[in-house]
DNA sequence: ACACTATTCCATAGATCTTTGGAGGATGAG
DNA sequence: CTCATCCTCCAAAGATCTATGGAATAGTGT
């Protein structure tokens, strides 16, 4: 085998991670996968995939050691292979958007506007430690409990409607969800707002809290 | 527009840059590209492709906005879009490194050992300020001038044998190259040592000197 | 205008990836 | 032991990617 092929055989190792970056539906099981273990199916649903079209992908995955599974009873749960993995993750979608044009375009029509100035990390932590503030976690009840900002509530998107009385009627609000580019975290300060409460978001998610080394309750 | 097709947009565009990532002749051409820029003919060349098959992965890297091109004449120069594609490159060979164990194996087996232990970018400059080192630049000469380690002498790899009278008898030699999984100092190590002098190379090379953000010559 | 160089565009064949249903394996409950 | 659940493996069709020569284009020098 000549330097050439060597050289080559090295190169398409280091491919072998970019393949498995290479599939805007393995990227959303990685932004999933960033907030904690998940089975197949819920990961299936949750990014409307087949249950076998999933499998496939995070085979694909696992076999670039991006992920490891566990085994729970009849399930099979998937995660995050370290952290490295999830920055790699950010940095990728960095890179994206600060490159390709056409992904400011599709988050903004994604994401839509709220209509108010997302707050820092750091103003975040300035505000909590003032207690003037609610901090709101809006993600499925599960990721809540894998970990989340000390000191927030947690209330689903999908209930929040129902259980706007929980929520003070007059502090502020700062909402937050999965990472920069979550929806939900829009979609509740837009709900808020609508109520008539002072409802602003943070500028990004847990997957960047998590990767700042901020603290986690969990 | 549903929701769910806007999201699969948004994180189709940021399977671009992974797409981009996804085969290891691009990485190479991106490996080349981080040393300064080139053109199409030479990373041809350097990669071992036909000349056709190097324009479309360079167009594939231009599509995802990695690469931008100027032209100098009757050549197209193609450069790295920025500092954030270089750290993305490194991070995912870093990734492949410590998640792979092939990626191990077909490191060893492309470099070889060079029976010494690297010296790190700090030692180096400890070593550099002292004066007690010859800092000696093992890449091809273009790539030299676009951009150095302070102080290093430029003597490529291919004229080491012949210049070896213009490198101290006793001093000690620390060679470098391209980065971290670059041939070319392991090679100048092994061929000065076969010469008695005490030669032993950087851990790493220009690549992760430019991310760490220390001095260059030019 | 003409010849010349460097690069991109185009068409195509072969290779690889994605999605999909159905079969099969592992685990836990009854 | 049998059944139900959850997941992986397998096979096949369709889509996408890679490599390759030949044609077309942009720029240079005479």
């Amino acid at each position: 085998m000549g330097d050439r092929q060597r050289k080559t055989t090295l190169f398409d190792q280091f491919a072998r991670v970019g393949k498995a970056l290479a599939s805007g539906k393995r990227l959303e099981l990685l932004d999933l996968l960033a907030q904690g273990e998940r089975d197949v199916a819920s990961l299936a649903a949750a990014a409307d995939l087949g249950l076998t079209t999933a499998s496939a992908h995070l085979q694909t995955l696992r076999q670039a050691n991006l992920v490891t599974t566990r085994r729970d009873g009849t399930r099979v749960l998937y995660s995050l292979a370290g952290r490295d993995v999830a920055d790699l993750f950010a940095r990728l979608r960095e890179v994206a958007q600060s490159h390709l044009p056409d992904v400011e375009a599709a988050r903004v029509t994604y994401l839509g506007d709220d209509g108010g100035r997302p707050v820092t990390r750091d103003e975040l932590q300035q505000l909590a430690k003032a207690e003037t503030v609610t901090v709101l976690d809006v993600r499925p009840r599960e990721e809540y409990a894998a970990g989340h900002i000390p000191g927030a509530v947690s209330i689903p998107l999908d209930e929040l409607s129902k259980r706007l009385a929980e929520l003070p009627g007059d502090g502020q609000i700062v909402a937050y969800c999965r990472g920069a580019y979550c929806v939900l975290a829009h979609d509740a300060v837009r709900l808020l707002r609508a109520h008539g409460r002072d409802a602003t978001r943070l500028a990004d998610g847990m997957l960047e809290w998590r990767l700042a080394d901020l603290p986690i309750a969990a």
